[in-house]
DNA sequence: AATAAAACATGACAATTATCATATTATAAA
DNA sequence: TTTATAATATGATAATTGTCATGTTTTATT
């Protein structure tokens, strides 16, 4: 099993603020990994006890809303710590956590870092900063929900993924997604985001391969309204 | 001016964690002033300097957002800090802070706390735990916005702002705001927040002295969907 | 008290989005 | 490969919400 102290994927994230010997201890008590593809990392209302350092792979958090839909509020990708917030509050997760493609991880229980977020400034520091721009990118997505249109949604939905998760090499959006997921982003009705994805194909904004897209005109998404 | 060391509005928020030669230090380079009512606080974009513990009065966190609307994001109340998460962060604020009413607020300068931040672990844990509880209530907003209809969104505004600021003698909600505020909470036109707070009238789950509300049935109000 | 300016209220209509029905593909399983 | 199942697609229609117009009430100002 690889070494934390030697993990290029920790460059990325909090953990590495930690001191070597931190890292030590942290590396001998790990257990890595993988999760298939649609599994369920831990649900709503379980108490997660420990971070998984997301070695390769994405995943969504979401909520279930009352009226039966699954509301995706975060995806973390290779790099990111998944469970953070549970981490740090005591409280259970209050988001679920399933896999959208196989995924390698690294699990550390939380008894192991609580003592590292108690005792080491700069890590908690680090950890707070990066609880603050979560903070941040809720705030939008709170607005864009509250103001904007299912269109400008899904078309600032597909830009991010475009962006923050990167292409295939033949240009479609590497992070593949249902057409269910991208509803459930967005917060609407599968039918509506089809419909829209649709349109935008029709409008040449994007292109389609089966169930792959790709953005063929980002600025003319950017530009709707 | 008092002191921060025997002011008791620290026992509710992070600040109590602090040790009582930090508090002094603090006490001794805080700013204690009275804002008046509609004053805007901070602006978006603008640089925070600092955190402001709000002694009195309570004050809305928004967004501008590209139509026009003002996207009220969280409320801060008597006893919290203000300016939190811009003070983790080394970014300008996102989000415009406004008093709702006439406040009594102490400033404390960015360059005195951070220290604390990253000296005192205890503190740090709290700020930490603190925004964990923001960021927890900014994913529940998230799925509210998405999901559910502004008949339940104002619903549960009303319930939250009773069971959170709560009430005056009279049994009227004690935070006083605007149909309009209470459209930019929900995030809908404020004709539509008028409305269906006449509906919510009609219903008799609500009464009004002015613009005052009083709710009548706050189990019918959660009953709503 | 008179006047102006907000804030509140409601109707009429348009735009957006959800729901239900029903095809048509893809994908997985036998 | 065939069959079953799930995902995608699209039409028709209903429900929700936004916009504009207009009137009333409240609040602030002279």
């Amino acid at each position: 099993m690889g070494k934390c102290e030697q993990c290029i994927i920790k460059q990325f994230n909090s953990l590495k603020s930690l001191t070597k010997d931190e890292l030590v201890r942290i590396s001998n008590c790990k257990t890595s990994y993988t999760i298939k593809k649609g599994t369920v990392i831990f649900e709503e209302g379980e108490a997660v006890n420990g971070v998984y350092c997301v070695k390769d792979g994405i995943c969504k958090l979401s909520k279930l809303s009352e009226n039966g839909k699954d509301q995706i509020v975060k995806m973390v990708v290779k790099g990111q710590l998944l469970g953070q917030r549970s981490l740090v509050s005591d409280e259970n997760s209050n988001l679920q956590a399933t896999a959208l493609n196989d995924m390698e991880v690294c699990f550390i229980p939380k008894s192991e870092i609580i003592a590292d977020l108690q005792k080491n400034p700069k890590f908690s520091y680090d950890v707070l900063k990066d609880m603050a721009h979560d903070l941040k990118e809720a705030d939008d997505i709170i607005v864009n929900m509250a103001q904007k249109s299912v269109r400008q949604r899904l078309a600032e939905t597909l830009i991010h993924i475009h962006n923050s998760f990167g292409v295939n090499p033949d240009g479609t959006l590497s992070v593949l997604l249902s057409r269910e997921d991208f509803a459930n982003i967005v917060g609407t009705a599968t039918e509506s985001a089809i419909r829209v994805l649709s349109q935008f194909k029709k409008e040449g904004l994007i292109s389609t391969i089966g169930k792959q897209i790709k953005i063929e005109n980002i600025e003319g998404l950017k530009r709707i309204e």
